[in-house]
DNA sequence: TTGTGTTTGCAACTTACTTGCATTCCGCTT
DNA sequence: AAGCGGAATGCAAGTAAGTTGCAAACACAA
């Protein structure tokens, strides 16, 4: 649990201004324990338009506040970095996608593995998603 | 270059009825050398129907004649499998996606990185996908 | 050739994102 | 305190990609 003005120090750390609102937005992310949708955080702040959200989103992207994972579910899903991220490969864990109850886990301590390209390729980042059966699904309930 | 029996053959060893339209498929997909998207083959093969080709895609997916692939150009990829493929994960390859030229390249020799899962976790299918510049885009033209 | 199930095409719909534009807000100058 | 200019926000409409319902066309066995 973090206090409001430290929420206010990681956006001026990024260069970004840490209005009411994207305190808020940044709050709700950071609270929510797995990665969220852009429609997760629609339905976390009622008030607030999508658009609104959808831009607060984007800035925080470009300023390397958090980063994206595409994890195949159709929605994009975001999460914070960590206070130490520069958003490098050597920054990226690997992600876990429930086909169940569709939620996003990060392994922060597992680091993507890297792999040697061909010739002439050149590497920027690297999407790493396991799909499967998620622990709490996998003990609860009936399976496939 | 294979024969109209070939493309025939594939469809009836995953038990695919073999029509006209699903040869001309199979066929398109196979002479393009990049994994392709449903706009992909609409573009290729203009006379027929979105849908169609959707439903036919959707038909060799869960035949597990074709695999799809989230690249992350918010548009899936498919692409045909090896005839020995049986679509586990020792089978999946890893991806490079350009995001000059925006085209998915399979590197076939290379294969996913398998980790281990926390506790619990069951793994079905791995996406890898790494994004940068693909050769011909890093020779080719001015760099950013 | 006639009935039955499959395949295809058309059109409409859904989802998730994206953009244009008008309004409101904030910090600064006067 | 009033006014100004740029940034932030909300509303509504647009877009891209995928998906579905339904009827027409087709395949093929009886």
């Amino acid at each position: 649990m973090e206090t409001n003005q430290q929420y206010i120090d990681r956006m001026e750390k990024k260069g970004i201004k840490p209005t009411a609102l994207r305190i808020l937005i940044l709050r709700t992310m950071m609270e929510i324990p797995h990665a969220v949708s852009l429609a997760d955080l629609e339905l976390a702040l009622d008030t607030v338009d999508k658009s609104t959200i959808f831009r607060t989103l984007s800035l925080f992207l470009s300023n390397h506040l958090i980063h994206g994972i595409d994890d195949g579910s159709g929605s994009l899903k975001y999460e914070v970095c960590s206070s130490e991220c520069v958003c490098s490969i050597d920054d990226m864990h690997t992600h876990f996608y429930c086909e169940r109850c569709r939620r996003t886990f990060c392994f922060k301590s597992i680091h993507v593995p890297v792999i040697d390209l061909p010739e002439g390729f050149r590497m920027n980042s690297i999407n790493y998603v396991v799909k499967g059966i998620c622990a709490d699904c996998a003990t609860s309930g009936t399976l496939p």
